[in-house]
DNA sequence: CTGAAAGCGCTTACAG
DNA sequence: CTGAAAGCGCTTACAG
């Protein structure tokens, strides 16, 4: 079965390739008999435009891609999954092309994001899950391809940015925890390798006197380890709270206390409402992010940054959900 | 700033095209002189090869595309995003290409598979998600693009298939939940349109004599709401198990349980093993899918389909994790 | 071991 | 409104 190309096309109508070219990409200059000869024809031979050719000829290419790092690490998180799905439902709706690529330390090592880009003729970038180490971060700092980093910092102002306002976000729990009664609000956070994760304990401590600041990398085997240890050196007391930089660590931290018995004495609050959250017992006081409205977000800005140049920052709403895991008996 | 092409490395290096691209493709006929002359160029130069190009004038293209189906439909299942993962991860050691392409039901009545893989160049296809309502399930009983089907049956010698063995894994779900001492066994499935549902159904079939069937469209609601249902008019017995084809059902009826105070009073098993059933109260007893093991058969027969014509179907081992939702008090 | 030239399937000024 | 021709950046027989 060969493939059917534009000059099949233009063999079987008698017209030539550009004709033909140019009714499939709505010239607008053709006579109305042309373009109906021109789409029956298509439709018979099964004629569909290579988009390799397309994009080799043409001037003004349209492609945007998606980066995300490290797609598949923590169980439970499908953050990255919601971000693909919005980012491509919202790009269907216009006429850009889809590119989407998986990264991680290792490639980012072996494949500069320039090199990327070049090799593919993208137009703009959409990239989340960087982290402060990883090579592809730092490059963003120079990096000259319109772009929309999710969940981000970046000192570049050709590189837009959207995400949730993790200050504010962190700030308001913190003053939620208080506002329930807790005097001692603890924070457990990830990295400081996370911009998110810099921007939370920043909220955390401004609206809190007397921090107290703990590292669990994220993940919900540390959070509970630390849960365990503090509870033996120091003690949980009743007027303390928990506030975990991720729900995933906050899961952790309430999975030691019922260990310690401790669940409905000493409150606990997450960040992010995976699924898990309100599925676990006792459910996770937690912050919601906004994924649909962020990719919505990172494509609208994108694409206005493609077009007019200009680079957004945008915070996306967030909202506090509160379960059991803060109401005390 | 101008793209650098092979002829730029061309120029500084006093070479003609043809040894820069041979020196790319490893040619090996190439003095090694010549190939350091041209890394450096290359590399000073900071050329990358364009990839459009390539595609456009290599007669052997390499180009692997994987299509999930509904990608962000089930919250908590995280199924699609660990098949990207997988096969990114899998690709990643080969020397094919990698192209993601989101669908729907919509997309699919757009644009046929032939005519996206047709644009796209494409060598072979993995494709996950299908149900038999979709436009592609339909075109994949003639389609003759090497492909492999994650979790479907597809009447056609040219498609190969990978998944777990969906009737073998129901059946001794089900032998399990009568040995444990449950008389009557009530088999919840999602629908009728999914190979999947229909696999585990006959699975369940096989192993019962007094088979009670219900479907729920694989949603927790709808289950949640048949287990009300049921309870009310029915009843549930001490000897009743219920057997759920996936865990996103079985947590509907867990916490129908727990509304009816029927927890650890009839059990309940689920499908999947999705990261909320380990954590929800109690923990599902469930069918664990090995996805990293079907995503890395499925690049691996697809490979060796394209490459040597042989379409394979292979069943990947599954696990039954008991948990707490079958054990009684 | 290397080069000249045709060709992949399109787009797009330039003419008419 | 339509056509002829150059060109996008590569690869690959064909010569030498």
């Amino acid at each position: 079965m060969k493939k059917v190309t534009i000059k099949d096309v233009a063999l079987q109508t008698g017209l030539s390739v550009s004709t033909i070219s140019r009714v499939f990409n709505n010239y607008g200059d053709i006579s109305d008999k042309t373009i109906k000869k021109v789409t029956l024809a298509a439709k018979e031979l099964g004629y569909t435009p290579n988009s390799a050719a397309k994009q080799l000829s043409s001037k003004k290419k349209k492609i945007i891609a998606l980066i995300l790092n490290e797609i598949n690490v923590t169980p439970g998180v499908a953050m990255p999954l919601e971000v693909l799905g919005g980012v491509v439902d919202n790009l269907d709706k216009t006429d850009y092309e889809f590119v989407f690529y998986a990264t991680n330390s290792t490639k980012q090592k072996q494949k500069s994001l320039k090199q990327f880009c070049n090799e593919r003729d993208i137009t703009g970038l959409i990239i989340q899950g960087l982290r402060i180490s990883d090579p592809y971060y730092q490059e963003l700092a120079t990096f000259d391809l319109p772009t929309v980093a999710i969940d981000l910092d970046i000192e570049n102002d050709k590189v837009g940015t959207v995400s949730t306002d993790n200050v504010k976000a962190a700030f308001e729990m913190t003053r939620l925890l208080i506002n329930l009664g807790h005097k001692n609000i603890i924070f457990i956070n990830g990295t400081k390798m996370a911009t998110v994760a810099q921007a939370r304990e920043s909220g955390y401590l401004a609206a809190t006197e007397h921090s107290q600041i703990f590292y669990a990398n994220f993940s919900e085997n540390e959070a509970y380890q630390w849960a365990i240890d503090y509870a033996k050196n120091k003690g949980f007391k009743k007027e303390d709270a928990i506030f975990a930089a991720s729900d995933i660590m906050a899961i952790g931290i309430i999975k030691a206390f019922r260990t310690l018995n401790l669940v409905n004495k000493v409150a606990v609050a997450g960040f992010d409402d995976i699924t898990l959250a309100s599925y676990i017992t006792p459910s996770l006081t937690t912050v919601r992010q906004d994924i649909r409205k962020i990719s919505e977000y990172a494509v609208r800005n994108l694409i206005c940054q493609i077009e007019t140049g200009e680079v957004k920052h945008r915070f996306i709403p967030f909202q506090i959900i509160e379960r059991e895991s803060t109401s005390m008996s």
